[in-house]
DNA sequence: CTGAAAGCGCTTACAG
DNA sequence: CTGAAAGCGCTTACAG
């Protein structure tokens, strides 16, 4: 840096005060600087290609427009970069400068990231989140915080997480609608938020349609495709299954190996559907899978814009917002063979 | 924020100077402060919990441990959310806070980054792209720039980039080694720095085994699992071949489902490897497929300690760093069939 | 050993 | 309409 540029310099070289230069600069309506100077100033810094340092304005300000968004690693997974993209579109757009840090979840990591965000003055934090979870937020965040993909126990910040209850349900529907009477559900090994709003889902499909729910069709697999493979088998042997839904792609995938170890063919001998649309799994399956889309942008453009608002002093109540999630038709689902 | 306490408060408590706070908490060491007051400010910054001010020391220190990560839309694509991971860590392990933007390669939005950053006085930048490639570097970024996965015509900056070569040429000793001889190479359609030195690697491996090129053997793939599936048949009935090396690991899947439709089994009838140990890919493969793996956690190491080496002034000179791809063994390969 | 002062580069009442 | 001054919260020679 060394020579940068600064109001003085302009001030200097239109021959006012740095005062002016700043009035003029920052187009400060009250101040009736005449035509002529401010004219001058606008010459002066556009030769001089002045541009303000932010560490001042800042300082002086008391804002910096600036924002941080903690991550539990979220920036590592592909499901979620969507959420991190549309964080930065909105943030480019009001003009904000973005620090982001993957803290991996560890609360130790959490809690001095904060510390030293707080004193690098932002603004606000987006708290995202690696899956749809309920979480502790680490202390000392001040007001200006969103909740991405999850929510707090006790809603104090606005908050955004997908609709996986409607879209498990609009999953459901599409074999319904198709015809299937057996369904079985893969559900996650994990007690996770989405695990559990994804069963009720399922039901209240199963409940519109006038279908008993039967426990026998509900099974929860371990990571990895083995289980997923292990359970779509066993679904289809022992509980007579004529179309399968995935607590997610992978676990789609998984369920296409079973299948298809069994000499069994998707989807015309048992249809699948899957959850989240993960790009190079759902729709590089074979065939491509029918499944529910995770509204990563959606979301992530909510949250960036709640923040905004709050920081703007125009932020709402602590609204959890619940965002809907489509479902994508490719190729997995048909009627029930026979 | 509001009742921040600055270092006045801490200096109050302490009934010391604020120079003397400031000497004491930042372990000044050519001040000689007597243990007894550096006792006292200590006790009285930590019963106030103080905490800098970033914003004013970086003003003054003309230093603000912050860093600036420029994508070409990589934070948004899975392939090098690895690279972003490295930076971070290695970001924090050296009390850097570090901003991100994707710009998505728009020159516009890289200035405008450049320029903004600049304002917001960072130390440096690391220069991100998707993929591997020779960039013009937006102007005005100064001298503490390090380009990660790609680099400039002349080497004007630190730069690391994945040894595309050396990679293709592992994964096509590993075929020739099984006993291959026809051996189809699918490239990517466009004519990237990756594209090329894959394609050298593959000669390489070839020349290295004594077995002739046949330009029949390689072909070019347009993006789509549709355009490599017909490659991979193509090079199997025209060329005669009895293993692929692909392109990347996307390519590897359409060329199985190319394969599979002639009703060839991998690897029993024709062996497969493809590149980059894309994850969900090229282990949801089925079976697993053989690749190569692109270092991309390496490599973003690396850019971030070069980085930190030259805010430093400890840069060296501005070396390409060239960094080594494994290949990542699993079941596509086995001897050629008869 | 410690404090007063200047200054980093801005913005914002306050005078005039 | 415009400038001098204070102040945001630090750090760093410089005195003493």
């Amino acid at each position: 840096m060394g020579q940068t540029v600064t109001i003085k310099d302009v001030a200097l070289r239109a021959g006012v005060s740095s005062a002016t230069v700043s009035l003029v600069l920052n187009n400060v309506a009250r101040a009736r600087v005449s035509v002529a100077t401010a004219e001058r100033v606008r010459a002066a810094a556009s030769e001089l290609a002045y541009a303000p340092n932010l560490l001042a304005r800042g300082l002086r300000r008391q804002r910096t427009n600036t924002i941080a968004v903690l991550s539990d690693e979220i920036a590592t997974t592909p499901l979620a970069s969507q959420m991190i993209g549309a964080i930065q579109d909105v943030a480019m757009r009001n003009g904000l400068l973005v620090f982001m840090v993957n803290t991996n979840g560890d609360p130790e990591t959490e809690r001095s990231a904060v510390a030293a965000f707080h004193q690098q003055q932002v603004d606000g934090f987006v708290y995202a989140c690696l899956y749809h979870r309920v979480v502790d937020l680490p202390p000392g965040m001040g007001t200006n915080v969103v909740v991405l993909d999850g929510r707090t126990r006790r809603p104090r910040f606005p908050a955004v997480v997908p609709d996986d209850r409607g879209g498990a349900r609009a999953a459901v529907t599409e074999l319904l609608a198709h015809g299937h009477r057996r369904i079985g559900f893969i559900n996650d090994y994990y007690a996770t938020v989405a695990a559990d709003l994804r069963l009720k889902g399922y039901r209240d499909a199963l409940r519109e349609f006038g279908v008993r729910f039967d426990r026998r069709c509900v099974v929860y697999a371990e990571p990895g495709l083995e289980s997923s493979a292990d359970a779509a088998a066993r679904l289809h042997e022992d509980a007579g299954v004529t179309a399968l839904f995935c607590f997610n792609d992978r676990v789609a995938v998984g369920a296409y190996r079973g299948l298809t170890r069994q000499g069994l063919a998707v989807p015309d001998d048992v249809s699948v559907v899957g959850f989240d649309d993960q790009e190079f799994v759902a729709d590089y399956a074979d065939p491509p899978l029918t499944t529910v889309a995770l509204p990563h942008y959606a979301m992530g453009q909510w949250a960036a814009r709640a923040l905004v608002e709050r920081i703007n002093g125009r932020g709402g109540p602590a609204e959890v917002r619940v965002m809907p999630c489509q479902l994508v038709r490719r190729a997995s689902v048909a009627r029930p063979a026979g």
